[in-house]
RNA sequence: GGGGCCGUAGCUCAAUUGGAUAGAGUACCGGACUGUCGAUCCGGUGGUUACGGGUUCGAACCCCGUCGGCCUCGCCA
């Protein structure tokens, strides 16, 4: 019963040749005589003949045939004639007339067509994945996702890295996103956690001596769910020791590069490399969409000389204004920008200031609180044109910056200011260490506090924290934060001024991470790494809309997968076994 | 935890905005047909309008609640 070819791989120079095939029927086409099947698999469609004449027996079960059931097709391979090529398969010179048929197994009538799935409800899709994934699209996705995940294991094999498996069965470690916990069964009342990250493993492994690594690891994290964040995900995971900043940056580049060849995508000789505050400045947030320009601009000295009491009252309390100026965008009607307005608000904007520049002079919204020398120093300032419209944001310069990024994203998609293919990666780099938190009103690791700072900036962890640069970098493409990393911490003094810093005590770093800090003093090389997620960049490849898109068996928003419909109740022996009380009822038995 | 949109046949949608027996395409079942390729043609089966209340002479439509989906704010070191 083994298949000579897959159902996309004949071509016209097979005819003649004995084949047999297998697959699903993706159609069939009785005439009453002849009869057509189109048999799919994950390479390919090719259409089956069934000539009454060869055999009525083998014809009279070929008109049985029914979507989706599976069979095996033993035939002949022969040229379908000029007329009747199908200029849409790649098949489509050829067909099989069939000398054999055997049903390997019916199928139910299912509940949607794969061919047309994309339109099907995304519930019932993810229901029925196992129908959802023969839509030669989402196969695709995951054709292109374990081509991926083999280009990385290529280059990081080929330039000497041990893959490594760390455990998922772990211990909690404070920090971070809330963990999944697993009861112990046989330590009652404990429990262990799965990692948010193999972050401490890792540095472990470099200690001892591993050198390079990596992992195509699982990691978990028990916080709400979005299009781009599912609860399970994957990261492609690197540590190296005896490396630089610069070090890293290249073998992300070099990986990211034959990423991209094997996804049919390309990647900058050298992409650019920006400081975090270029980034926050002219983008407002830390992963900038370098598709296109319109920058934010601060024009605070420009609307100060303003009669806008807003802005005057902002500034006055130390805020910030902050604008840009959208191409093309004087055309919008007041609801659209009443919808932007809405929108900045949704951001944390409390009110978005707007003027359109049609005719060479500024009309409508704001305008009015501008003397002629203020209208002409925003027009400079924001470099504004014709047929634009102006936003400005006035408040507290982080929320300013993070109203106007969001706005940014949405003008530049609405107005099509890139190209639907566009791929523009960047590297961001001399972020902050710390930032302040004002729910814990303490200073907090801006991306985790092993980071090591940059060494000129030691001295200034006790006086000035805010301005400690970290050995820090994140690349990002079109918008989205594909992965970050950071040289780490490899002294145990300059781990322990950081846990102080942090507001850490003693007792607790050494409760808690006492297995890091003992490793960190008995022989721990300089080392840093990357984490890069592969769901993200499997979702940028193949310009998916959502990342469950790219898994096999995504969950909901909600945490839910339709499929299996985990989570699920237990028994109560199995309760008890692992020590746990319920003390809230069951959503659903 | 908050906000927005949504839920009608297996699937995708409609129902003149509160009016009569809830329709169409597709799938499925039956029939016809020897070159189709989303085959075509004829006929047929198929409904707790997500669920529970309420308003009304009358509810798919309005109101309240619940459940579920998507997006999003918070959250995600």
């Amino acid at each position: 019963m083994k298949r000579t070819h897959s159902c996309g791989q004949l071509r016209a120079s097979d005819i003649g040749g004995e084949v047999r095939l297998c697959g699903w029927v993706r159609s069939y086409r009785d005439h009453g005589g002849i009869v057509f099947v189109d048999l799919r698999d994950r390479d390919g469609i090719t259409q089956i003949v069934f000539d009454p004449t060869d055999s009525a027996e083998r014809h009279e079960l070929a008109r049985q045939l029914r979507a989706e059931w599976v069979i095996s097709v033993g035939g002949k391979v022969r040229p379908r004639g000029a007329d009747r090529v199908n200029p849409k398969l790649p098949t489509g010179e050829v067909e099989v007339i069939a000398t054999d048929l055997v049903v390997l197994n019916k199928a139910d009538t299912v509940p949607f067509d794969p061919e047309t799935a994309k339109d099907v409800a995304e519930e019932t899709r993810l229901k029925y994945r196992y129908i959802d994934m023969r839509r030669p699209e989402m196969t695709r996705n995951l054709v292109v996702r374990s081509k991926i995940a083999q280009a990385m294991r290529r280059v990081l094999d080929a330039r000497g890295f041990l893959e490594v498996e760390t455990p998922f069965m772990t211990r909690f470690t404070p920090g971070g996103a809330r963990n999944f916990l697993v009861p112990s069964r046989q330590h009652p009342g404990t429990f262990y956690a799965l990692p948010e990250s193999p972050q401490l493993f890792k540095q472990i492994l470099m200690i001892g001596g591993l050198d390079k690594y990596y992992q195509i690891a699982r990691c978990f994290r028990d916080e709400d769910l979005r299009a781009d964040r599912q609860m399970d995900f994957t990261q492609l995971d690197v540590e190296m020791a005896f490396v630089t900043e610069q070090n890293i940056m290249e073998m992300t580049n070099e990986v990211m590069r034959e990423v991209c060849t094997a996804a049919g995508k390309s990647f900058p000789d050298q992409p650019l490399i920006m400081p975090y505050k270029q980034a926050t400045d002219e983008y407002g947030i830390d992963r900038p969409d370098l598709r296109f320009e319109m920058k934010l601009r601060d024009v605070s000295e420009i609307a100060k000389a303003s009669t806008f009491k807003v802005m005057t009252d902002t500034l006055a309390k130390g805020g910030v204004v902050k604008g840009l100026a959208a191409p093309g965008g004087a055309k919008f009607t007041r609801k659209e920008i009443d919808a932007y307005i809405a929108y900045a608000g949704d951001f944390g904007a409390k009110g978005l200031a707007w003027t359109k520049l049609e005719n060479g002079q500024f009309a409508g919204g704001s305008a009015k609180f501008f003397d002629a020398a203020g209208q002409a120093a925003l027009r400079e300032r924001l470099g504004a044109n014709d047929g634009d419209i102006l936003f400005m944001v006035a408040d507290e310069v982080d929320a300013a910056n993070k109203a106007l990024a969001a706005l940014r994203c949405k003008l530049g998609a609405d107005l099509k200011l890139y190209s639907p293919d566009a791929m523009a990666f960047c590297w961001v780099t001399e972020f902050p260490l710390l930032e302040f938190s004002q729910q814990e009103q303490t200073w907090v690791s801006k991306h985790h506090p092993f980071t090591s700072p940059r060494p000129e900036d030691l001295d200034k962890l006790e006086t000035d924290p805010g301005a400690v640069l970290a050995r820090a970098y994140d690349i990002v493409l079109n918008g989205v934060e594909l992965g970050g990393g950071s040289i780490r911490i490899h002294s145990p003094e300059v781990q322990a001024r950081i846990f102080k810093r942090l507001g850490i005590s003693d007792e607790e770093a050494k409760e808690k991470f006492s297995f890091l800090l003992d490793a960190l003093r008995f022989g721990a090389p300089p080392h840093g790494g990357i984490a890069l997620g592969l769901d993200r960049i499997v979702m940028m490849m193949v310009g998916a809309e959502s990342l469950r898109e790219v898994i096999a068996f995504p969950k909901t928003a909600r945490g839910i997968c339709p499929l299996t419909e985990a989570p699920g109740t237990v028994s109560a022996r199995q309760l008890r076994e692992l020590h746990i009380a319920i003390t809230a009822k069951p959503e659903k038995s």
